[in-house]
DNA sequence: AAAAAAATCTACCGATCAGTAAAAGGTGGT
DNA sequence: ACCACCTTTTACTGATCGGTAGATTTTTTT
């Protein structure tokens, strides 16, 4: 055995509970939030003390952060991973359900939206900004081509669909179906879906109702 | 000026000044959320002192959970007093359109989509659950109405189309567009209301143009 | 197998916040 | 003008949490 795979053994070791610290942090940030969730859950879920977690991450933002980046890497990939022959809605529509199955796994913080102060953590974070904004002009690209195949209204601003569509992916309802509803995950999945592009209107139906 | 009216006068003073206390944990709280809102700050902001403020309401919990069931006062208030000639879909695009406004003066938190914690604290309260039970039956009984005219989707459940409208009522959108977008609020108002109801998707502007 | 090095944990610090006790200040009656 | 009563405030407590120093254990090297 080399040095160097000796290193690299200690180096994966680290990098594996690195990933279980992230998992976690995950987890705790989506049925908690921000505030709620201290350092201490997070070294115990992980079975580490606080000391050893902050060996891995400075403070609790810098964690918080590197999940949230971990987060837009995943859906970053995830949307150049989807099949070509696709066409911009079902792309939108797929990435949509991939979130919204995610988020009855219990495992989707939606951070940016709940606190302004942890949005402005987050815009104050150089690695974060550049993945969002790389996400933005990617998904404004598929609603400008979608609108261009009449799959998207084109009466809404690219602005007022995008932000419309993000906010589908931590709608409260999705809780709300979960907790009161007599549904299955396949039908809150479906019917948000609907609501999402159809709307709640019953015009809709006719529109739907024709080939 | 006999007991009596002194009494009140003072009485009045007092709710006065209970008056101030809640509208600036309104406003306190939707801007800072409940987590990050301290008794310091409402007793700061209405310009008494923190034992006072507790002269009042006996904890935190109690002083948010009067606010939310003072703002479902005012909603089943706003609803008593609509416009009989409304159709059913009106009157829950008027009533979308007046928390929106609200939201855009600054002045709507909604917690209980926020934080699990808070919303338990809620569901244990004996004087909010009733009104929210009352607020639920009367807009459900709207939607059912909606339905049988023919102005909402009869495809989908009440339950999902009441959870997503509260949804639209505290949908993050809303503070994006106002952030980033270039919309006033007039604009803001009218987009949201258009995706709430007619959706995002292509085909709803077909079902839009035609009479 | 013993010493050195590294990682981990126990125990703590300082700050913040909900909630309170007791002092300070007003208010009204006589 | 004085006194009794009520309100407000200053100044505190206990608990929690982010973050850290130093003891302890484990691992690595020779």
């Amino acid at each position: 055995m080399s040095i160097l795979s000796k290193l690299s053994f200690k180096d994966q070791a680290f990098q594996l509970r690195e990933s279980a610290v992230l998992d976690a942090t995950t987890r705790l940030l989506a049925s908690k939030g921000f505030d709620l969730m201290t350092m201490d859950d997070v070294a115990n879920e992980v079975g580490i003390s606080k000391p050893s977690l902050y060996k891995h991450f400075k403070s609790k933002e810098e964690l918080v952060s590197e999940v949230m980046i971990r987060l837009l890497d995943a859906t970053l990939d995830y949307l150049a991973a989807q099949p070509a022959e696709l066409s911009p809605l079902d792309r939108l529509r797929d990435l949509l359900e991939s979130a919204m199955r995610v988020r009855l796994a219990g495992g989707l913080p939606f951070l940016p939206s709940t606190s302004p102060q942890v949005r402005e953590m987050l815009t104050r974070n150089l690695r974060y900004v550049p993945r969002v904004l790389k996400l933005n002009k990617t998904l404004e690209m598929i609603v400008e081509e979608a609108k261009q195949a009449g799959e998207l209204r084109r009466d809404l601003p690219n602005d007022v669909i995008l932000f419309s569509y993000y906010a589908r992916s931590c709608d409260p309802a999705v809780e709300y179906l979960r907790l009161y509803g007599k549904l299955d995950d396949d039908a809150i999945v479906a019917h948000m879906l609907s609501v999402c592009f159809d709307g709640l209107g019953g015009r809709a139906e006719l529109a739907r109702s024709q080939p």
